[in-house]
DNA sequence: CTCAATATTTGATGAAGTCAATTGTTTAGG
DNA sequence: CCTAAACAATTGACTTCATCAAATATTGAG
């Protein structure tokens, strides 16, 4: 609108004409491949609350529980990282605390914050959690040593540039 | 026990000796594949909630549209795909339901059920949220060509095992 | 010292989950 | 045919996760 340069463009040729060209015959490549990815991750989503659940754990804490592995943690922080309210923390981290698995420490340089912790207890559960999570699905436990390893090596360089 | 055969048997070789060969050098490569694949997944499961309400769809809410695309589902078998209680999908449709979002339609072969068909309105929801969970993150549109087909079709044939 | 910003908590409310019990509707057996 | 078990959906009581608005406490700037 307003600093749009009067004089008329011709060239409207900014976003990539529909359907033409070998693409056409591929399809768009990165959706391809990141619906099936999609997918698969959805099928496996699918039983995540179990997964928790043999743990006693529900879905989000047992989140918490993986998060909460690299150190303190200030309860915002938190909420950052589950992208959700602030006062949402409160109950989850009472009843977290209520089953001994963390710890509320009131920082010392800052008085305001409560840095999280793992109780021992909580770290022990941790790694029975991690270790759970780790195994893999059938549909990828099934694929060839060379898809396993060309998937492993992507699954790097995607994460690398993170 | 039982029928075992008697004679002793000397080769212990059952389960893989815990390290030892190549093996230890890589560790165990599905694991690996899927430990990078479960990170890359949770790091975009985290803004799933805030997609499903660029559409005021809850999560839950996105996942049964998605699901509801391939034709009439009764509410049991949905509840089987959620893997979540029966009671559950009741208040779930009926909160789709106000929206206008599906629709109930008792089985004429079998009055007991109920099956779910998504509205018109319900049907122009879809199509727009699933060109927008197609849309690759960041993380997967930057990797190659080459990395992106490698993947693609791997995905392909773990996929195809289902 | 005062005032704005920040971290957590509290209270009200709604969505999503469970379980136990209820209501209709098949379906199988005597 | 009739009764009893099995099944689909619902209801009611209850928990957890989520939001927002408001309260409290602490920090930091001016």
């Amino acid at each position: 609108m307003s600093g749009m340069s009067g004089s008329s463009e011709n060239l409207e040729r900014r976003g990539k004409p529909p359907n033409s060209g070998p693409e056409a015959l591929e399809g768009d490549l990165p959706k391809q491949a990141w619906t099936l990815l999609f997918e698969l991750m959805h099928a496996h989503m699918r039983n995540f609350p179990a997964l928790a659940a043999e743990f006693e754990l529900s879905p989000v804490q047992a989140h918490v529980v993986r998060q909460l592995g690299e150190g303190p943690l200030a309860m915002s922080t938190l909420a950052n990282y589950l992208s959700c309210d602030a006062s949402n923390v409160t109950g989850l981290v009472d009843r977290m605390e209520a089953r001994g698995l963390v710890e509320r420490r009131s920082s010392e340089q800052d008085r305001r914050v409560k840095m999280l912790v793992l109780t021992d207890s909580g770290v022990a559960l941790r790694e029975r959690l991690l270790e759970r999570l780790a195994e893999p699905p059938e549909l990828i436990a099934a694929l060839s040593d060379d898809d396993l390893r060309s998937l492993r090596d992507i699954m790097r360089r995607a994460l690398r540039s993170q």
